[in-house]
DNA sequence: CCGCCTGTATGTTTTATAGCATCAAAGCTA
DNA sequence: TAGCTTTGATGCTATAAAACATACAGGCGG
């Protein structure tokens, strides 16, 4: 992914807009770069601008009851980052942190109101993309609410393969993430997180090797998170 | 609230169309009657238009495990319902029923894309809407999650004050609930809920009497939300 | 009027998971 | 390389909340 990327790859949210609006844009774009571990921005921070990750990982969290954290979502290259609060007019509800070494796209809320916007198939883009946002929030609700330890582990793993999908042996994650942000992710304890991947490991569902997460039976997780 | 205020109140979204656009509006409107009780939509169902409620409360919730329901959010007069499974051009993701006698408005599928979608400032309303739920749902996912239950039920009651206020008393709940659906908004078992209700009753947070609940003491009630 | 069902109330038991402690391994820095 | 810090692993204990059981009250239909 490079920054062409954003105009020219139809993922992007801005493939469609006109070439004069493309050309505009030009001149409302700036690049950052972050280290590993890195703030984007923090909760309660006033958004700046509208955000695409160019390359790298990200991670969008809120902290909880004793500064618990609760990692909401994850983001891929051409994906967005901040964008709910900066259109919602509000400050952000969640901070955002680099997992990997990223490369940050930063384009102009000037240029996203007064020209991106007044574009129907943009808004009607962004439109289609909070909804499902919005359900998937929901949805994350019930099930970080109402599944079993293993059945939330699982349902991660999951969704971190349908989000990053696999090395090119076809069964690692291509995501290397800490047993606490595998944790904050799944709403549980790290030791649960680690405890709960050394079962699944034992039982041949994965394997592990540090980090590296292989997934060695997927129909299994996928029950093990539906009943589980 | 009548139907009239659809396009009247200032509250609802469809108050910044164009003149023109409110009266072709009125060719594309009817109008459904619901007992209390009654679906509106269920999960799975694909989206048939556009809904506004124009009297009475529905709540969305979800299914999850062994059929346990999980309140995802509540209407009043003048919200939107199932607008996220249609805009998101998705079948809905949760179920609607109505929680008293309601009067339900819906508006055509068609109008909602042909011509209010071209609207940049109805675009932009629905927008900030989708935001602002978003971010609402974001953080009931961190708190359902986290708080005990005494700050679940606590949050629960803010939530039905903020949304539904009080009576002229100034104290009493404008929202007479099943303690299961109490229960079902806070992420617990109806025991719970009605245990944890007492509790506060003794220690003189609220008062009960049969679904009528009054908020005594609301600082503590925010308070017990924040830190129980 | 009586019995039945539904919703509410409350006590007891069981269990999932948080919390804590300890230890090993790995990575980093001086 | 040695020492320090962070991360991962695992056992034990404590506890919040579910699950279960029972009982009572109010409304409804026969």
């Amino acid at each position: 992914m490079g920054v062409r990327d954003i105009t020219d790859n139809q993922k992007s949210i801005f493939y469609l807009l006109t070439q004069d609006e493309k050309e505009e844009l030009q001149h409302h774009i700036s690049l950052s770069h972050y280290k590993k571990n890195e703030f984007v921005f923090k909760e309660g921070d006033k958004p700046t601008g509208f955000m695409i990750l160019v390359n790298g990982k990200v991670k969008i969290f809120k902290e909880g009851v004793g500064g618990r954290e609760q990692i909401i979502r994850m983001t891929k290259p051409l994906g967005l980052i901040g964008y709910r609060a900066l259109l919602g007019e509000e400050t952000h509800n969640g901070s955002a942190v680099t997992l990997e070494e990223s490369l940050i796209c930063n384009i102009s809320a000037e240029f996203i109101f007064n020209r991106a916007l007044k574009n129907p198939d943009f808004s009607y883009r962004i439109i289609r993309k909070l909804c499902q946002e919005l359900g998937f929030s929901n949805a994350r609700t019930v099930t970080l609410t109402q599944k079993h330890i293993r059945g939330r582990l699982a349902e991660s793993l999951i969704l971190l393969a349908d989000k990053y999908g696999y090395e090119h042996d076809g069964f690692t994650l291509r995501a290397y993430l800490s047993r606490e942000d595998i944790a904050n992710l799944s709403n549980m304890t790290t030791s649960n997180a680690i405890r709960t991947l050394s079962t699944f490991a034992n039982e041949k569902v994965i394997a592990i090797d540090g980090r590296k997460i292989k997934i060695l039976d997927a129909n299994r997780l996928e029950r093990i998170s539906k009943l589980g």
